[in-house]
DNA sequence: ATTTAAACTTGCCTTATGTCAAGAAATACT
DNA sequence: AGTATTTCTTGACATAAGGCAAGTTTAAAT
């Protein structure tokens, strides 16, 4: 009568099998982060990545001139991971910051690196979630060129609304690339139509 | 007394063996594309990937009001492939097209997948190459946001020296994300100083 | 070689977004 | 509950970049 462990839903389209599930889902560890604490703060070397079973998360870089860039947002069911800086053993860029007080299920390079080898399916899942952060942060890019502040900001609503109710303002107008004024105006704007 | 196969030195940064380059290189054809040919069109599925071995190439994709906006450029050495489409076995929203005549060596997505689940060396080197792509993106989704346009365009002639003198402005200028017009005078600005 | 088309530049004017600063509203702190 | 911070809004003005159109240069085609 045990229940279904949460990261069951995280590889519930993948074709892991029940067995394969046993042997990697106890393999991550659950941890809790206070709101504003860190998972992961510039110059480390990323040795996890990590699940949002409930909370808010963003990643963020220091531009030039000191100031922070929301380069992501997790919520519940997302990855949390620095790709770059986990698989190819560097310092990161960014920092990953709890919005809120989070619990997250997380996995270490190692334990990634033995799994990922020995587990056909494992390496698939893993590769279709690479690439699928590969595509969003393309379709993200290309919005930045094509689309004007104004739409970016209704894609955002409309692609993930739980956001928009559950982080500052500052932080969604630097994820789309423009100042908090501009946004206030955008949704004043919005408000009136 | 064989030349040096021109994928030797492409995965000469990777931990692949003698013998297992001997098994992978063979998979490679190679292939000559006219200059303005299209290697892959929005709406197919992705069933190869490339390295170039000469020539320039760009991806590009059509916005709502169907003007295009490269997103890459491809010369000697790099790695051209549609990494959803390739994976995902979904529809491309791009399109890859010869700047110049190319000649590419090419691998089909069954090969590859052969050659992946076989050996270690070569989904680490995979993994190592997608990782470096998504790396890419990221800083130049940052840069559209960090940086002014003059600063990017300034970035690209250090980066990538030769797309600058090989590609037209109007393909710089809307991977810079800017006009062509605004391009002219950025040029204008950076000649008079 | 001549013609045609494409690429690039420039001027004039418009627009989206930024900067700075002040005030209002919402949250956090003790 | 009351004060201190942070967040959000708004106004006046500044600036980066765009739109359009004409002219020039360069490259392509016959």
């Amino acid at each position: 009568m045990s229940e279904t462990h949460f990261l069951t839903k995280v590889f519930s389209n993948s074709d892991l099998t029940k067995d394969e599930l046993d042997v990697i889902i106890p393999k991550f560890h659950q941890i809790s982060y206070k709101k504003n604490s860190y998972l992961l703060s510039q110059g480390e070397i990323a040795n996890y990545y990590w699940f949002v079973e409930s909370g808010f998360i963003r990643s963020f870089v220091l531009d030039t001139e000191g100031d922070d860039i929301t380069t992501n947002f997790y919520s519940t069911g997302d990855i949390v991971i620095d790709w770059a800086s986990f698989f190819l053993r560097k310092p990161t860029r960014e920092h990953i910051q709890a919005l809120t007080d989070c619990v997250c299920w997380r996995l270490d390079f190692d334990t990634f690196q033995q799994l990922f080898h020995s587990i056909k399916n494992f390496r698939e899942q893993g590769r279709t979630t690479l690439v699928g952060s590969y595509f969003g942060l393309k379709r993200y890019s290309i919005s930045m060129i094509a689309d004007q502040a104004k739409d970016r900001y209704l894609r955002l609503i409309e692609e993930k609304p739980h956001i928009i109710q559950n982080v500052s303002l500052k932080h969604i107008a630097t994820y789309l690339g423009i100042t908090d004024t501009s946004l206030s105006r955008i949704r004043k704007e919005i408000a009136s139509e």
